[in-house]
DNA sequence: CTCCTTGCTACCATTTCAGTAGCAAAATCT
DNA sequence: AGATTTTGCTACTGAAATGGTAGCAAGGAG
């Protein structure tokens, strides 16, 4: 990873009916695909571009872009220049409430059976 | 609400790049437009079809039937007739994982602005 | 310089979604 | 009973998002 680049651009669209309420904002942003996936790929370590969209099952580099702009914009995630992109602080702590649903799936699988 | 008509039709595409794991699996799911809003608009009541179309700003009826097709084979809501769509047990387990989620998220948008 | 890696853009085919209209069945009214 | 309203849901079309591939510009290595 070498270039820093370009900083995220501004002026994310709100989509839907997000009444500016923020957990319905967080709801918008988390509920658009592949963005609850990457959270999830940057639990444990940064990673690069391309270690992420392999590790997204070779997610498109167009979406995948966009999605870490959004996730730039909203500070969940950084891009670190020779580490790749990381989550924040804020970022780990929206992480941390996701990683109790992992357990909860495996009990939910077992009922899908 | 009237009708507990037909049940939900089996055979739910897994998109992407799911490796089967459980947790992927979720994160697909609630990964899908209007999911995680649904669950939402779910946490105090049942609500019926239209009261829960309202209740996402006007989602179309197409999207929102398939969303609700979707959950109903999980076995995260379920149709009770007389009621209208209501989380299931899994269902409100799942809602109380991500409730913590609108508290983070007030913080979080002081971080916003 | 050449070769490789990396972040990212461009382009187009495919899928998904939005938005509206409206039907069939059940409930409600008269 | 007949008429009207409500409700779950389908159909259809245009718009938007996504998938998939190719490839560029810049940095590093040799």
């Amino acid at each position: 990873m070498t270039k820093p680049q370009n900083p995220p651009r501004s002026g994310r669209r709100v989509r839907g009916s997000t009444t500016g309420r923020p957990v319905m904002v967080l709801l918008d942003l988390l509920g658009r695909r592949w963005v609850l996936r990457i959270l999830w790929e940057l639990r444990d370590r940064p990673l690069n571009f391309r270690e992420l969209q392999a590790a997204c099952g070779g997610i498109s580099p167009s979406v995948l872009n966009s999605r870490l702009a959004e996730l730039r914009e909203t500070l969940i995630i950084e891009l670190l220049p020779d580490e790749g992109y990381a989550l924040t602080k804020l970022g780990r702590e929206l992480l941390s409430q996701l990683t109790p649903l992992a357990v909860w799936s495996e009990k939910w699988a077992k009922s899908l059976k």
